[in-house]
DNA sequence: GCCGTTTTCGGCCCGACTGTTTTCAGTCG
């Protein structure tokens, strides 16, 4: 974890305990939403500090409990309640059903600080002493614990993916449902989500229908307007799906909603509020009166602001951009031409060039790079120079009469000593090169290793530059502000590794690279057929990022494409030369 | 605890579902 997420953490830690000492509501409120913004800070929190910049949502004492977290690693408060509040307590508010007022409860009338104690108690009834506590509460607390624990976390975005939309694709088999639309922070593309939030448009009841699917497994809520159950996925996990129906005049409104995310709604029904109106998910009101809400494009025009795409609902500064009708043209996924990762049967990838041409073809690209492995990187298929040579030859061939083009690529490794993997007349009569760090020593800083890598004037690209994995594995040690100014003075693109579980570069770090004035290319790194379809995760993580085509080389046509991985490696050759002077 | 184009107090998003209540509290979205 960085900075900004363990001081988000501790927030929202803070957050909780306040929370069952039973504090005010808007200081916790508060807690919360400093967390949430410090979490989508682009730069490091301390940055921020040094530049005496104000943050929205951050004032003078939160200012300064962050200026003590520099400082000394702690912030007093949070150490505070820590020791006064048992570290159980906080693991049984996560439980579903049970919050801050049932876990005071517990605790002051039978000492119940752990899980375990949870547990026991529940076995022997005695709960139903408690004011407030009938047997239909004491049997929820014991579901709400069956839940925490099979229920899991999160789940990479892309895990779930085909699930979700084999579901979708179920519901509009559904006489009498005419709009379908997944929302949450699935539509806003989050890289994980916890649920499944799905919005319909019906004027019949369409419950039982929806519930007859044979993955449903348990309904844990169902009334006039929603309905939320458990799915098993094809993984044999299960997830949460929350399903809202609502009528067409509020369908816009609704999707605003169920969209989120929760701190860019409270922003947008606080701006509703400054206008005279009122913002909900039946519509935009004026003294109760309906003034929009069957689109969304609607209510953003009544409010006089420009639309805003799901992707960047994260109260991240969105609404202000879109106050002063700021927000650039999105990259779109039909804006893609092409494929700038794929491996084949010549290192770890399955695919010969007519399969992978064929998957092409059904994406509507004009090209794909073939990046197959370099030799050093054995456990994938690396291919020795001979290998390479032979592969460039049959690409060339197969390129005569083919209808995608394939481009003569590899992802090279960059080695311990930032050289790369093949000899510069090697990597000259590529028509790209990947170069990407696969070995990493532990705690090891790969900043000088790239630096160096990036001297080689026929690196085009820099690919899954974080190394991070998403769930499983933090970025490596790497200073991204060299990195960003190494590749903007080189001419070197930033990939968007498009795999659900790399996304790399991800948002974040997109916003960020694009102030050095980088380019970004989007490879799916598919290995298979069933890999392509990544592309559209690719394209929505550079949306969030707010980049438009011009700042993806994806978008140029194949001879564009060619013309600018020339340009600039011939802007790097001189550079180069003239250095060496 | 934060915020402010009626600036330093007074408001802070708004609604659904459930259970225990008989008019609402708690939890969740
Ligand atoms: N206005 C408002 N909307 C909320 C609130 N909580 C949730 N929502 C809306 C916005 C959320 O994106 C949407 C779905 O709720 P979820 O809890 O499923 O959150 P979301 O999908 O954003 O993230 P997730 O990946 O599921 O954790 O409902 C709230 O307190 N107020
Ligand atoms: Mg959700
Ligand atoms: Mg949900
Ligand atoms: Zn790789």
């Amino acid at each position: 974890m960085n900075n900004n997420q363990i001081i988000a953490k501790i927030f929202n830690e803070i957050a909780d305990a306040l929370e069952f000492l039973g504090d005010n509501p808007f200081k916790i409120r508060a807690y919360r939403t400093a967390a949430n913004v410090i979490e989508g800070l682009v730069e490091d929190i301390s940055v921020y500090i040094q530049r005496n910049e104000k943050i929205y949502g951050i004032g003078e004492d939160l200012r300064e409990k962050i200026i003590e977290f520099l400082r000394t690693g702690k912030i007093k408060k949070h150490e505070e309640l820590l020791s006064k509040i048992p570290k159980g307590i906080f693991e049984i508010m996560n439980i579903p059903y049970v919050g801050p007022k049932t876990a005071k409860l517990l605790y002051e009338h039978f000492g119940v600080d752990s899980i375990e104690k949870l547990k026991n108690i529940l076995e022997t009834g005695a709960l139903l002493k408690i004011k407030g506590f009938g047997l239909k509460k004491i049997e929820n607390i014991k579901k709400g614990l069956e839940l925490y624990q099979k229920l899991s976390q999160r789940f990479p975005i892309g895990e779930v993916y085909n699930d979700i939309i084999n579901f979708k694709n179920y519901l509009s088999s559904i006489d009498g449902i005419e709009k379908i639309e997944i929302a949450g922070s699935f539509r806003r593309f989050k890289e994980t989500i916890g649920d499944v939030d799905i919005l319909i448009l019906s004027k019949r009841d369409v419950s039982d229908d929806i519930l007859k699917h044979p993955r449903i497994k348990e309904i844990l809520a169902k009334g006039e307007t929603k309905i939320s159950f458990l799915y098993g996925l094809s993984n044999n996990k299960l997830i949460q799906i929350d399903i809202r129906v609502i009528d067409e005049k509020s369908w816009g409104s609704a999707l605003m909603y169920f969209t989120g995310s929760k701190e860019h709604n409270i922003q947008m029904r606080d701006l509703a509020i400054e206008k005279g109106y009122k913002l909900n998910e039946y519509g935009l009101f004026k003294d109760e009166m309906y003034i929009a809400g069957k689109s969304e494009e609607e209510v953003f025009d009544k409010l006089l602001i420009q639309y805003i795409p799901p992707e960047i609902r994260e109260a991240r500064g969105e609404i202000e951009l879109a106050k002063q009708f700021k927000i650039p043209k999105l990259i779109d996924f039909n804006d893609i031409k092409g494929d700038l990762q794929v491996h084949s049967r010549y290192s770890d990838g399955v695919m010969d060039f007519w399969e992978i041409e064929a998957e092409a073809l059904k994406m509507n690209y004009e090209y794909v790079a073939i990046t197959d492995h370099s030799k050093s990187l054995k456990v994938a298929g690396g291919m020795d120079i001979e290998d390479l040579l032979k592969r460039n030859e049959e690409i060339k061939k197969f390129n005569r009469n083919s209808k995608v083009k394939l481009l003569i690529s590899a992802e090279v490794e960059i080695l311990n000593d930032g050289s790369l993997d093949y000899p510069d007349e090697i990597l000259k009569n590529l028509d790209l090169v990947l170069a990407s760090i696969h070995n990493v020593k532990k705690d090891e800083d790969i900043t000088q290793r790239y630096l160096k890598a990036m001297d080689n004037p026929y690196v085009d690209i820099i690919a899954h530059p974080t190394g991070r994995l998403v769930l499983s594995r933090e970025p490596y040690k790497l200073n991204l502000d060299e990195l960003f100014k190494k590749a903007s003075e080189r001419k070197i693109i930033l990939e968007i590794n498009a795999h659900y579980n790399r996304l790399d570069l991800n948002d974040l770090n997109i916003l960020k690279a694009k102030q050095y004035g980088v380019k970004f290319s989007i490879g799916t790194d598919a290995h298979n057929r069933n890999g392509f379809y990544m592309m559209i995760f690719g394209v929505k993580m550079a949306r969030k990022g707010l980049l438009t085509k011009e700042d993806v080389i994806n978008s140029l046509s194949l001879i564009e494409l060619l013309e600018y991985i020339k340009f600039c490696r011939e802007y790097r050759i001189k550079q180069f030369a003239s250095s060496n002077k």
